[in-house]
DNA sequence: GCGACAG
DNA sequence: ATCTTGTCGC
C-alpha cells in the first residue's frame, strides 16, 4: 500500500494460497480472488482505492477481478490490466496520458448498442497501453487519473510494480 | 464451426 | 502466468 500523493511507501501485506482453479477467460476471480482477500484481510490500515491487477467492468459479464474485489470489499477499486480481454479500441497517442475508449456491445435488452467499458491509457510514452476500467465506486475518469498519477517512470502504476517486485521475492523462499 | 482469450 | 538471450531505444 501506498500514500497517495507522494508514493510513499505505507506497507506491504500477502497471502499464499494453493490454486483451486485454473486460468481460464473471464473467470480470473475463481483464480484469484481468494488470495487476494486473505492478503487484503492482513491490512493494518484501509485503502482508499484498490489497483487491482485485472480488468474492472471491461469483462464480459462487466465483473472482472477488480470489480468483483470492489464488491466484497465495499471499497472503491481500479481495473489496471496489461492486456486487452474484451472490447473494442482505437490506438491511443504514443505521448504518455493519451487515451482512448474501450467499447463493447451491450447485448442486455435494457440498453443494447455500444458501450464504453473502459479506457486504452499509455501510462509511459512509446510503451504498450494499459486497459484501465472502473472497478468500484469510481468514475471512469477518476480511474484514468488516479492510474496516471501513480504511473511515474514505468509503464505499471506503482502499486502494482512494488506488489510484482514483493512477489518475486517471495517466490525465492519457497 | 472458427477465432479470441485479464493472469 | 512462465521459459529465456540478445537486443533496441531513451
Amino acid at each position: 500500500m501506498l500514500k497517495f500523493d507522494d508514493l510513499d511507501f505505507i506497507e506491504t501485506v500477502s497471502a499464499a494460497r494453493k490454486v483451486t482453479f485454473p486460468y481460464i477467460p473471464g473467470l480470473l476471480s475463481f483464480r484469484e480472488a481468494p488470495a487476494c482477500i486473505a492478503a487484503a484481510g492482513k491490512l493494518t490500515k484501509q485503502p482508499d482505492v484498490f489497483i487491482i491487477d485485472g480488468q474492472g467492468i471491461a469483462h464480459p459479464r462487466r465483473l472482472g477481478l477488480a470489480a468483483h474485489l470492489g464488491l466484497f470489499f465495499n471499497k472503491p477499486a481500479i481495473g489496471c490490466a496489461k492486456s486487452r480481454l474484451t472490447g473494442k479500441f482505437e490506438e491511443p497517442p504514443l505521448e504518455k496520458g493519451g487515451h482512448t475508449p474501450l467499447t463493447d456491445t451491450n447485448t442486455a435488452k435494457r440498453n443494447p448498442g455500444l458501450e464504453t467499458i473502459g479506457a486504452v491509457v499509455r501510462t509511459r510514452t512509446n510503451v504498450k497501453p494499459l486497459f484501465v476500467s472502473v472497478g468500484h465506486k469510481c468514475t471512469l475518469a477518476d480511474a484514468v487519473k488516479i492510474t496516471l498519477a501513480c504511473a511515474t517512470k514505468y509503464r505499471l502504476p506503482e502499486p502494482t510494480r512494488l506488489a510484482h517486485h514483493a512477489v518475486s521475492k517471495l517466490r525465492l523462499h519457497i
